[in-house]
DNA sequence: AGAAGTTTTTACACAACCTTCACGATATGC
DNA sequence: GCATATCGTGAAGGTTGTGTAAAAACTTCT
């Protein structure tokens, strides 16, 4: 895989050197500005994945950055993670509100950092992913208009129920556990029981008439999409 | 289902009870130590599968505790949950850096706490899951999709019955005794009688036809898969 | 704040599964 | 070839996992 490349926004050029090296290490290929206004221009020029952004920046705030890289077209859809220090909570929620994806508070360790970049990231890449319809039998999932057919007919599907059957439908064959699917719908680490799944399962097949036996069960390791 | 232990290490006893009690309802098998010399010592005794560790302890500190873990040999690879008050984050980040794979701030809600451990414990797991196929002459296993093909054809088998073969046949030609067998499929001290492995590999070599005969008994020693 | 809709938890019945048991079959040592 | 230990096998019983409905807990919208 090409691996990613993202820019990281910091004054305190210790702060940059700590966070290059973990990044590094991990094999992501890192960019640095010590300014919004450079921040700016190098997230223009050459588009990273992600944006790591300090929000105590001399000069241009960093919430400003934030906005300005949502509000321009080539660089909206850019996942920024915002790097603060506890103290300043109110920004942490006006910089989500901004569009950043998610914060670290300083002082941070750079596993939960790393954690987080991935996180994103994988996200991102699902997001790609998610361009091209699946069809399979009389099944259609077009995961950009979130609209499924069965059978031609259209069915109309919960947030939850259409991920669930997308995490399924994506790989048809492979067994998911009922751990794996609530990853793939919430993320990591989200706090339900897994008999949650299983009540979602039962409203799919519900939902999807003769197609909802193309969810499998299979007993004591979760379920799959018929191949 | 195999249920793993844990090792809760907290001084408070209220704080004890209510990890215990949400840990057991989840279905694992908890045990407790007020100390960090206890728990160092029902560490080293007993391999738990993970650690959830309170950093606040009278005597040795929870940070001695995490370093010594790391320094054993024996107990090095043990996961690491450090528990905290929300005021030493410093602690956190030494915690982490010492080798602790996550943490939860006080006051935790179960819920949470749950989910970590259940990350935790999973990437242990499926580290050996999303293995490729294994394809023995005419037999073919899938760990993913939890699918057997014997002679091409479609073989339905059970969770245990598919992780028996699955023991035997990623090691052609070894002999395991039906204990092995045994923690193979549940884990370590799962109480059952030897004859429980021999139901299980008759009706085994019934489904599988004429693949059946791949599984050789070795007479006053267990089963292997014939090479 | 209340309502509508969604998601999760809870509780229970039922089916599938695993283990035990009992006894016959088969191998092994003498 | 006989005695003995070990294995194969069918049936019974207990355990576990899943389907399902209904209530509780969240969300979102007004």
């Amino acid at each position: 895989m090409a691996n990613e490349s993202i820019l990281v926004v910091d004054d305190e050029e210790d702060v940059l050197e700590l966070v290059r090296y973990n990044l590094d290490r991990s094999g992501y290929h890192v960019e640095t500005a010590t300014s919004g206004e450079e921040a700016l221009a190098k997230a223009r020029r050459k588009l990273p994945d992600l944006v790591i952004l300090d929000l105590m920046l001399p000069g241009m705030d960093g919430l400003d950055v934030c906005k300005k890289l949502k509000n321009d077209a080539k660089t909206e859809g850019l996942p920024i993670i915002v790097l603060t220090a506890k103290s300043e909570e109110s920004d942490i929620v006006t910089g989500l509100e901004l569009g950043a994806d998610d914060y670290v508070t300083k002082p941070f360790s750079p596993k939960v950092l790393i954690a987080r970049v991935r996180r994103i990231l994988r996200r991102a890449v699902s997001r790609d992913m998610e361009k091209s319809p699946i069809r399979i039998r009389d099944l259609v999932m077009d995961p950009g208009r979130r609209e499924v057919l069965a059978k031609g007919k259209h069915v109309n599907l919960t947030f939850t129920e259409f991920n669930i059957l997308y995490a399924l439908a994506r790989r048809p064959g492979l067994v998911l556990t009922r751990y794996q699917i609530v990853d793939a719908v919430h993320g990591d680490d989200y706090p339900v029981t897994d008999r949650a799944i299983d009540v979602q399962i039962v409203s799919l097949r519900k939902k999807l008439g003769s197609c909802g036996s193309y969810i499998e069960t299979v007993r004591s390791v979760g379920y799959r999409f018929k191949d």
